[in-house]
RNA sequence: GGGGGUGUAGCUCAGUUGGUUAGAGCGCCGGCCUGUCACGCCGGAGGCCGCGGGUUCGAGCCCCGUCACUCCCGCCA
């Protein structure tokens, strides 16, 4: 060892620390052997850590140089030397630490790494498989350490904002009872009571309500929510995290006026140069969403709107549509400006890929030259052309298409279809954030298979119009307070303004056919806490995993989660799920009955 | 539970209408190189072509089955 004063054993700066003005200080550096470049006689080093690169050299003239020669990639050294200006035409311009380098004077290994099943040091695609297996090195390469860093600020600002707002953030349990989210349960066996089961939470749900009871009238939480549900690209299996609020005394105004600001203010804060719609939001409601982007989850950054023209096709002379609208389907309208310039063949692919989604076609006319052009076109004399233009706003130069169905099935096309053209001709915004309100979801739904009314979302939502409501109205028609948070076609969350009263919420799952007995058998805690005092309250809960997907513009999950599972549920790194030791079984009272095609 | 895609060297991929010895880049090992920064140059090792069956004189390629991964539908309010 070379300094004066003693050192650190293995580092007094870090690798993105060095600047020019640390030039010929004595310093030691530690970290991973990111790239190295050996010419011989003089051996580069580029020395790794979460902070940065730094380049280390050293000459032959070392007797270091053949330890320093053999390090492999990823390996950890810790190195000393003198802290060098690089001449003027060594300079790297793209590196931080680009004016200076480590002139090695002495070398110690820390921990010496095999060859890699992957490179860490590039930016390509690996298989999945590969990357959650290895996922300690995955986590190395540069992307995958800033989203996962991103994830961090983000959480880290949320708490704060949260804390600003008055929220004060609380621990519910995570061995719990089953609640009643409508997703499977994760079941932990209970050892001290044979054949019961504790449950993971789907969410902190009753605990929240339970809270907002207690009187600590705002809460929130980074909280860990459990589905034993398949995953998708956009959708852990197992676990995910969301911000969990709830407060007291608020309508639903409030509810908006609390989380826009927090939302706001983290995806400006973490956005760079992207766009963020300022609150308030844009609301819509729920059946205008169906109806203009056919969807809940409408991305407003696509300007195209869809418009229900089933009176143009009553009575005329199409009669595909004209008979069907007899007997009760919808026609909508996806109204495109400018598109009369495009040739034939664009709208034969249209019409081709509604057939692969299992539609008859894409009806379409084109208002050009003063006419209207295309198949379905002469079908309609000219006040139903006029009608028609005039409904949907267009013109000449401008077309529309045709979906024609029950309105369930022609939404989802005609939402489809809005989402396909608008691909198609670049119409989407780049680099913004554009968030709505979805509001006014029905309390009820009908359910086709078992012919029943079911709640549509959570049941613990107040209906808009209270007892009266659920006593004298079609319950298909009740609104709930119920409302979504929905930015780029992304659903962040779904809250509500609860149902706090006993007698209301009795009468509402008396609706959807639970009788009180269950009721009081299955939140018997909760509505037992409703009859000694709960304040009116709601809430809602963005889910934290999506929220920084969108910040760090992927389409999966796994690439803003540590650790996440495969497909499959599986933790393939720790090897979860796993089988246990038949005494753990036993004294849990649990026989494990394979099914005939299960492997060990 | 259902459907689509993929599966060839450690990794990324190519591989013609079925044709003899399956290739490239990166990585790995060895050699050369004192100013590189995705260093460069030379050489080498490395293949159950996912697995099983079938068709064929002959299969990486065609057929059937199966497994794995992935994306979607169902599901997840």
């Amino acid at each position: 060892m070379t300094g004066l004063t003693p050192m650190h054993p293995y580092r007094t700066h870090t690798c993105g620390e060095l600047r020019l003005r640390d030039a010929g200080r004595q310093v030691r550096l530690a970290g991973w052997v990111h790239r190295k470049r050996d010419h011989g006689q003089l051996l580069f080093i580029d020395l790794r850590d979460h902070h940065g690169i730094t380049q280390c050299v050293i000459d032959s003239s070392s007797p270091l140089f053949p330890l320093a020669d053999a390090q492999r990639l990823e390996s950890v050294i810790s190195v000393t030397g003198t802290v060098a200006k690089r001449s003027p035409e060594t300079v790297n311009p793209k590196l931080p630490t680009g004016e200076i380098e480590l002139q090695i004077t002495d070398l110690s290994v820390l921990s010496e790494a095999e060859p890699l099943p992957f490179p860490v040091n590039a930016d390509a695609d690996y298989p999945e498989e590969m990357r959650l297996k290895y996922r300690f090195l995955d986590l190395r390469r540069e992307q995958m350490h800033k989203h996962i860093m991103l994830r961090s600020h983000v959480i880290a600002s949320l708490r704060r904002r949260m804390i600003e707002q008055g929220f004060a953030e609380f621990q519910t349990p995570i061995l719990t009872a089953s609640s009643p989210e409508g997703a499977r349960d994760y079941l932990v066996p209970s050892r001290l009571h044979p054949g019961k089961f504790y449950a993971l939470p789907q969410a902190p749900q009753q605990f929240k309500q339970l809270l907002m009871v207690a009187g600590f009238d705002r809460y929130f939480q980074i909280a860990p929510c459990f589905r034993d549900e398949a995953s998708r690209a956009d959708r852990s299996p197992g676990e995910f995290y969301q911000l969990d609020f709830e407060m007291s005394f608020v309508t639903q105004d409030d509810v908006f006026a609390a989380i826009e600001p927090v939302l706001h203010g983290v995806f400006v804060e973490f956005a760079g140069d992207r766009k963020v719609t300022p609150p308030p939001f844009t609301r819509i409601t729920y059946d205008d969403a169906l109806l203009k982007y056919g969807t809940d989850k409408p991305d407003l950054r696509n300007p195209l709107l869809i418009h229900e023209v089933g009176e143009v096709f009553r009575g005329s002379g199409f009669k595909v549509f004209a008979g069907a609208v007899e007997s009760g389907a919808v026609v909508r309208a996806i109204a495109v400006p400018a598109v009369a310039t495009q040739p034939r063949s664009f709208f034969d692919k249209l019409n081709d890929w509604a057939r692969g989604e299992g539609a008859p076609g894409l009806g379409y006319i084109v208002f050009a030259e003063g006419a209207a052009k295309g198949p379905i076109a002469k079908f309609l004399d000219p006040p139903r052309l006029e009608r028609l233009k005039a409904i949907t706003g267009l013109g000449d130069g401008d077309a529309v298409f045709f979906v024609c169905d029950k309105k369930p099935a022609a939404e989802k096309l005609a939402g489809a279809a809005r989402t396909k053209i608008a691909q198609e001709l670049n119409l989407v915004a780049k680099n913004e954030f554009r968030f709505c309100w979805i509001v006014d979801f029905p309390m009820y739904e009908y359910n086709e298979e078992t012919k029943q009314i079911e709640f549509s979302h959570n049941p613990f939502s107040m209906p808009q119009g209270g007892l009266e409501a659920l006593e004298t109205k079609d319950p298909l028609t009740i609104k709930a307070f119920q409302y979504d948070i929905v930015c780029n076609g992304v659903e962040l969350s779904s809250g509500a303004i609860r149902n706090h009263r006993p007698d209301i919420m009795y009468k509402a799952f008396a609706i959807a056919g639970y009788p009180a007995s269950e009721v009081e058998a299955r939140f018997g805690g909760m509505l037992n806490a409703f009859k000694y005092g709960a304040p009116p309250h709601g809430g809602s809960a963005p889910g934290i995993d999506r929220i920084v997907m969108l910040l760090a513009d992927t389409p999966n999950i796994r690439e803003v989660v540590a650790f996440p599972m495969n497909q499959q549920a599986q933790d393939l790194m720790m090897g979860a799920p796993a089988p246990v030791p038949p005494e753990r079984l036993k004294e849990l009272h649990i026989r494990v009955v394979l099914p005939p095609t299960a492997k060990g």
